[in-house]
This record gives structure tokens, C-alpha cells and sequence, in this order.
DNA sequence: ATAAATATATCCTTATTAGAACTATTTTAC
DNA sequence: GTAAAATAGTTCTAATAAGGATATATTTAT
């Protein structure tokens, strides 16, 4: 059965972009991986997104850090727990919903941003420099409207 | 230092595509492995991904199942050692380089590959389908930019 | 007002994930 | 021709990663 036609043939015409999709991620979270390796801040990926997205906030709920960091509820409990014990983040209770924590960023944690944020950008920078301003703007059309198709 | 100027600003343009590149990913991987959780197929999506490579292949090494699947020579041992014992792969020994060794789908493998594999494709097309051919080579091309500048 | 449905976060289990050290083998340099 | 460098795969450790179950708290429906 499912003869092999050039309606079949045409039908799978996303596979490269599938592919290409996943090849430019594993190229850029390698790079920012190997940016937070050789920093010497002593941070993962995840705990390294984690004090990016608190950074300049009066701290967000774990619901809203996983929204943000695609990082998952049972995922980020640990991630936090490691932030916690470097005495980088805090939790804080929110009066008048008993269910939401509040993580912040320590005065420790907050000095870690301050640092390693910019040097990072930097780090990045210097790769994005080689994409010119016209190819940026499409690619960000074009993958916001990748990312619609899945919701 | 490193007062805010609208160079600074303007430096820091690549944000935007950074979130969009995970944002999309994220979506994707999302429905992809979801796609496989319901399927009854009993694979992970490293799993199904090394299946799906093999597929209609005399089987691969090591190196070369890592290099497309983007998965790392220590992870792959693993989930290669779990295939294995669902007896879906099987390792062979090369002759003529003793550093290699090939993996191979079992007829079993095969079984699940001829099986999962249209299953799998046609469960992404629905979503793809939705993207027109013009931004779906569009996408190629500046996909393929941006592993580019991480080369 | 109260039961049912939602929402938030932690805990648990299994499976990646990456990198580093290690072994074995092959290739390269000289 | 052999020492050094490179390659391939496994093993090890620590940290994600996702989903499901659980506990608590809040909101919604009636």
C-alpha cells in the first residue's frame, strides 16, 4: 500500500525544515552551552536562564519562570533547589495565594546577573553580528509562525 | 559603566530571534514527543529518533547516528543499550576498524520503523500543512544561516 | 454555600543530556 | 617503523527533562 507518487513525495516536503529547525537549535545551545562552560560562573544552561529571567525583577512565580525558560514545573523545583543551596535565588510565600511561590534573586544572586548577563550577550553577540539585520527579522517572522502551527 | 546608548540597544537586536529560535523549538519538540507518548509505541524521542534514522539503512555507527540525531556519544550508549534490550537494534562489530561498531534494526526494529514512521510523519504533516510552501523555504534558508554563524 | 474543577508547586520515577576520564584501535608525523 | 595524535565507543557523575501522583489552595458552577 501507500504507493510511492509524487503527491507522496510532496507531502513530506517539511522534513528539512524539521530538520534544519533542529540543526540551527543544537548549533546555538551548544555555543551558549559552551559560553556558560568556559565562563567559570559555575552555572548550568537551565540555572544560568534561570538568573537571566529573574534578573531586573522583583522576582516571578515558578509557573511564570517555566512559562518563560520552557523549563517544566518538576524540572525547575530542582533547578531552584541548586540555586537555593548556592544562596542565589530565595523563595518567598504570596500573601493572599497560598499556592504560588515567589523566586527571587538574591543580593549574591543579583551581583551573578550583573556579571555574567552582558559578558554572555556579548558572547552571543559576537555570532549574531555575522546575520544581517534583514535575515533576523525574517527568521523571527518566520519561526513565530512555526511556533503557531503547534498550538 | 557601559552606559546605555542606542548602539548599546541596537547591539542587543538578537534577543528577539534567540527567544523565537527556542520558542519554536520548544513548540515543536513538544508536539513531536507528544506525538510519540500517545502513540502507544512505547519509544522515547531519542529513542524513536534513533529508529526512524536507522530505518532503511544497513545500519549506521555510533558516530554517525550521534552527528544526525544531534545526540551525544555518552547519551547515545545509553539509549542504544535500551533499544537493545527491547531488542529493536543490535550491534555489530566492523571488520577492518575494531574502533567502530554498527547498529542495526532487528526485523523487530523494522517491524516498529515500518510501522511508527508513516505514523509519525503524518501526525506532523497535519500541523505542517499549514505553512505555506513560500515560508516553509524560507524558513530553510535562514535556518541554515543561523547554524551557520555557530560553525 | 458547597461541590467540582482549576491552579500551583513538590515529589517520584525513568530516561536523557553533556562532559570528562578511560580503553582500544587506527592514522599521522617524522 | 615507531611515537604521537586522533578516532570510536563505554563508563561515570551531576544535572536536566518530562509526566504522573500528590497536597494544598483557589476559583467556578450551581
Amino acid at each position: 500500500m501507500t504507493e510511492i507518487t509524487a503527491k507522496n513525495v510532496d507531502s513530506q516536503d517539511f522534513i528539512p525544515l524539521v530538520r534544519e529547525l533542529l540543526n540551527a537549535y543544537h548549533a546555538f545551545a551548544s555555543f551558549d552551552a559552551n559560553g556558560h562552560r568556559l565562563s567559570g560562573s559555575d552555572l548550568t544552561v537551565a540555572q544560568a536562564n534561570v538568573i537571566f529571567t529573574l534578573g531586573n525583577t522583583d522576582g516571578m512565580t515558578c509557573k511564570d519562570i517555566g512559562d518563560w525558560t520552557h523549563i517544566t514545573k518538576g524540572t525547575l523545583t530542582g533547578v531552584v533547589d541548586r540555586l537555593e543551596n548556592k544562596h542565589l535565588v530565595e523563595r518567598w510565600a504570596v500573601e493572599g495565594d497560598g499556592r504560588k511561590t515567589i523566586i527571587a534573586l538574591t543580593r549574591r544572586g543579583d551581583r551573578v546577573f550583573k556579571k555574567e548577563f552582558p559578558r554572555h550577550l556579548s558572547y552571543l553577540k559576537e555570532r549574531f553580528d555575522q546575520l544581517g539585520a534583514r535575515d533576523r527579522d525574517q527568521a523571527v517572522r518566520l519561526l513565530q509562525k512555526i511556533q503557531q502551527i503547534f498550538m
